[in-house]
Formats: C-alpha cells, sequence, structure tokens
DNA sequence: ACAGAATATGAGCGATTATTCGCTTTTGAT
DNA sequence: ATCAAAAGCGAATAATCGCTCATATTCTGT
C-alpha cells in the first residue's frame, strides 16, 4: 500500500527555474482574474497563459483555489509593503493628524493595484477554501484598536471596540468605493 | 428555415401547477446560494433540490443566471416591502431624526434574510448578466440625495453628492457588518 | 368523454473542466 | 562524464456542466 511519491510533492521548489514558474504561475493567474474574471481562470488557461504545462501546474499548487490564494496573498503583502512606513507613524500622532494619515494611508493601499483589488473584493467567491483567507478588515480593525487603547485620553468614547469597528468599517468602505468608482 | 417552437416558450406560466414549478425552483436556487455557495449551484443541482426536472427548469429560465437574477429580485421585493412604510416617513422628518430612522430602517432591511443578503452582496460575481442587477446601494444613494436636497436649508455642507455618498456607502457597510458579525 | 394545450420528464449530447501519469529534459553534485 | 534528483511536459481520463428533445403525463374547455 506504498503512496504513489509522483503525487505527493506539491508545492516544493528549491531550484530557481521551478521558482521562476511558479511566479509565472502566480502572475498568470492575477492577469486572467482582472482581465477575464474568475471563473474564466481555468488551470488549463491558467498554465497556457503562464507558459507552463499543466502538469507543471499541479506540481506546485493542489489546485486553481490554491492559485487564487496565493494571488490574494501576494497582493496583501505588496500593499503592506508600500504603507508599513506612514503606518508606523501612526502611533506618534494625535488623533486629529492620526485619522488623516489613516485616510490616506487608506486610499494609498487602495491603488498599489486597484483592478486586481477589486476583483478580490467583489468577484472572488468567499466560499470553500477561500473562505479562510482573513481579510484586511480584521487586521485593520485590531491595529486602530491598539493605537486607540493608547490614546484612551485623548477621546471621549467609552466604547473602543465600538468606536474601531465603526471607524474601520467606514474608512475601508469609503475608500474602497471612491477609488473604484 | 422554421424556428422550433419546442424550444423557445421560455417562461410563461399560466396554470397553478407551472406557478409552483417556478416558485419551486427559485426557491431551491435561493436555498443552494445559502447553504452551498454559488458556484455550487448547477442547474442539474438546482433542479434536483427543487423536486423538478433540469427540463421543467428550461421551460421557464433561459439559464442558471436567470434563475439567480429572480433570486435577487425577490429578495429586493420582499426588502422593500418591509421597510416601504418607514421609508415614506423620513421625507417628512428633519435631518436630526432622519438620519436615526434611516439606520432603523437600514438595520431592518438587513434583517429581512440575512444570509440571503450577504450571499448576494458578498458572493455573486458581478458579471456578465448578473452586472447589470440594480444595486441596492444605487437605489438608496438617489433616495437619500433627494431627501438632502429638499432640506438643504437645515444642512452646513455644500456638495450634495458627496455628503449623500459618505452617509450611504458607511450606513450601508455598517450596517451590513453589524447584522452579519 | 375527448382533444389539444400545457406541463413534466430524464437519458444523453457536446463542451469544458480538473487532474493524472508515464515519459523527457534540465540541473547540480561528484 | 556520469547519474540521480528535480523540474517539466501534454495526451489521456474522468467528472461535471449546460442544455435539448422525444416522449409521457396532466389540465382545461367543450
Amino acid at each position: 500500500m506504498a503512496r504513489r511519491p509522483l503525487t505527493k510533492p506539491r508545492k516544493a521548489a528549491s531550484q530557481e527555474r521551478s521558482r521562476a514558474t511558479v511566479d509565472a504561475l502566480v502572475e498568470a493567474t492575477a492577469r486572467i482574474l482582472v482581465k477575464e474574471g474568475f471563473d474564466k481562470a481555468s488551470t488549463n488557461r491558467i498554465a497556457e497563459v503562464a507558459g507552463v504545462s499543466v502538469g507543471s501546474l499541479y506540481q506546485y499548487f493542489p489546485g486553481k483555489e490554491a492559485l487564487v490564494v496565493s494571488v490574494i496573498e501576494r497582493h496583501q503583502q505588496e500593499t503592506m509593503q508600500t504603507v508599513r512606513g506612514e503606518l508606523a507613524e501612526v502611533l506618534a500622532q494625535p488623533v486629529e493628524k492620526a485619522v488623516r494619515t489613516l485616510i490616506a494611508v487608506a486610499v494609498k493601499a487602495h491603488r498599489v493595484d486597484p483592478k486586481l483589488h477589486r476583483v478580490i473584493a467583489e468577484q472572488i467567491p468567499r466560499v470553500g477554501k477561500l473562505e479562510k483567507v482573513g481579510t484586511f478588515s480584521h487586521e485593520n480593525y485590531m491595529l486602530f484598536r491598539t493605537y486607540l487603547e493608547g490614546h484612551r485620553d485623548e477621546l471621549r468614547v467609552t466604547d473602543l471596540e465600538l468606536a474601531s469597528f465603526v471607524c474601520v468599517t467606514s474608512i475601508e468602505a469609503l475608500t474602497h468605493n471612491a477609488v473604484l468608482h
């Protein structure tokens, strides 16, 4: 009952060539998502656009969903990269200034790759393995909440939890819609 | 070149039995959307859950998208039904009171069928024929805007367009997230 | 009771999709 | 130069999907 060694090695890239393949696949997935939409992103199509065979795709990804997850994660990392600096500064700012910076940051984050962001936010069905992918909102909520705790004396509100919820949700929705429409 | 009469009669229900079939199909679609997600909603599956044959499905709906549109429209009508009254009262209220009523209305609207609402708002890909289905936001935006115009003298803001955008977007996002989590 | 219209059925066709596997090519270490 | 491991290939298989149509059942007016 020996398990097939040929089918197992999903996701293990040690040489440089293979890393390039993985990259090409993720990039192709993103391009298709943006230009043709989620349901046109079939495994065969992705491999074709990436200039790679389907077989190679399945050597590194267990399926289409895994590709999409990779795209989302890559986009989130890129976004954070361009925003991390400003986000650190906020901590030392008074609320008055902080909210303005945060809005600026939110806008900047949405501008990294608006089209991809839109697809991720509006077109990817949040089911199966896709629903587990952490959203921005939650991360932002935590950050904002700890900031408020550190500046509690500047505020009139007592329920920081509620305040965070209201602010993060509003800012997120506003910037999202503003940048996209 | 006679056109096939057998294929045409999509969507025409005169007897009661057929109306029940149509209802069962729409209901089944809604149930699948909520419990299994959009991409599990195949025509075969819908027919099966509805206790109807695929053939009957195609007698009344040209395809899966039409079913989904029906579900959305039915949900929007149901929502409006439970909210129409309060919405009419708002027009006569001063801003101070009006915003509170509007938020109450928004919450009530989201409570009609939260799970279905979520699927419609977050999971249905806005592509193809589905993207033409009018969203709530736009309708609400228009209503709110005309209200503001009627009460311009009570306000300090000049850009009613922007004010509407900010208010509608925020309220929508807040109630949506609040009811769901 | 009967005919024709309306409604329902489901096996099955063609297209598309995901996924596999035997095989070839490339790479890196010796 | 040699060879085993790593990476790559793509025709082939299997599953699923949307959809049709020949046929069967039910309804409705007379």
